[in-house]
DNA sequence: GCCCGGCTCATACCAAAGTCGGAATGTGGC
DNA sequence: GCCACATTCCGACTTTGGTATGAGCCGGGC
């Protein structure tokens, strides 16, 4: 039986969480926290073996918990950071304050209770996005020098790769996109209609993946085009 | 359909992983080489969506094949180092190298297969004892070891700054928005309703004198909290 | 006590973004 | 020539984003 234990400022995001892990035969939720301060106290009584940890919490949070916790003697529990946006690296400091694995909340739940128990074996545990974030602060590209080629950002290549799905007029709109730009601006800039803006920018969408214009930005920011 | 290519010297590994894949009706291997020098021109000729490689071969080595094969313009192929031993610390240099993933050969076959599958998607795909080997490398000490200075992107200075001004949750709702997440989303991974959101969006905006969201986006970007 | 600033929520309204379907053009293959 | 396919363009419609205004709650400073 694996023994875990909740860390969660959201009594709703516990009581989903409870429910989840519910399901998974082989584990029993042992207690619960709201906050990162009672949990030193609370995994001394409950002796778990995993705790899933938010991040963001009232006074103590999830990274600090995560510090006091492994600052004990025994090895137990692991931890697991479970967290809903990945844009701080909270990645990198939530692995150097000792957890075990990075989550994201809106992972499928039978992943969840996957990484509940490999975290409870021992094995490191991370979600797609956080890998990626891991691997992207591991991996500075050093400056090309010999290349005409512009600096090249983390992660550049596949934004460049994506990028070249593109047709030409296509590219145009999403490099405006990126400045920031309306679609009326993005027309007169361009000499075409708002309407054609917009289609241009529903394909760009379509092909890449993505779902709004932000998104865009960011992935041609990410290929150093700006 | 999934193309793969197998780079490995030993002719045994490659018969196996081919029948391995075999079982994969979705991918299809469409190429072998038994050495680094001969994958560029492979690659070429092939077209792969994947590449599994070994890292030990007589004349050009794995992370040199993927070096070459990462300076071509396009982003594709992903690489995967398939690899026996973790003893070295290949897998740090194998990601800056430019790999997407990496698998020890003696993975169990199915998740070798939905690696492949992950990879070609252009997920990120680590091994546990890989990922074990990755989290080291970055908790003992992560300043030192090889950027003294973290490219300081022209205006970083100026965009923190600027990101200074915002309150706590607005900072955190431009986070998210630099995600490219819609305000219902905001709202629901930030425990509060879309008006709130709606209402520190539009603070956001009038503080950092911005005209829309993707400008909060590339804002935040250039401030480095990506 | 009081006021003030930050956070929260609501309603309504207008502007912008994004979807859907359709159509004209151009290019390469048969 | 003809077809298939991609690109470009447009307009009508729905969804989302952003503004404006007002309000309630809490904690800190005076």
């Amino acid at each position: 039986m694996i023994r875990v234990l909740l860390v969660d400022d959201d009594a709703l995001v516990r009581a989903g969480l409870r429910m989840m892990l519910a399901s998974a035969s082989d584990m029993e939720v042992v207690g619960e926290a709201a906050d990162g301060g009672e949990v030193v106290d609370l995994v001394e009584r409950c002796d778990p073996d995993v705790v899933l940890m938010d991040i963001r919490m009232p006074s103590v949070d999830g990274l600090e918990a995560t510090r006091l916790l492994r600052a004990r003697p025994r090895g137990r529990p692991e931890i697991l950071m479970l967290t809903t946006f990945t844009t701080d690296n909270y990645v990198l400091r939530a692995l150097q304050a000792g957890a075990a694995g990075f989550l994201l909340k809106h992972t499928r739940p039978e992943l969840i209770i996957d990484a509940v128990r490999r975290g409870a074996a021992g094995e490191p545990v991370m979600s797609p996005e956080a890998l990626r974030q891991l691997i992207e602060a591991v991996t500075p590209r050093p400056a090309a020098q010999d290349a005409p080629a512009p600096p090249p950002a983390p992660g550049a290549d596949d934004a460049r790769r994506r990028l070249a799905l593109l047709g030409a007029r296509e590219r145009e709109v999403a490099l405006a996109v990126a400045e920031g730009r309306t679609n009326a601006e993005i027309a007169a800039g361009l000499h075409m209609s708002v309407p054609t803006v917009k289609s241009h920018v529903s394909h760009i969408l379509t092909k890449l993946e993505l779902n709004n214009r932000v998104q865009i930005a960011l992935l041609v920011y990410r290929a150093g085009s700006v």
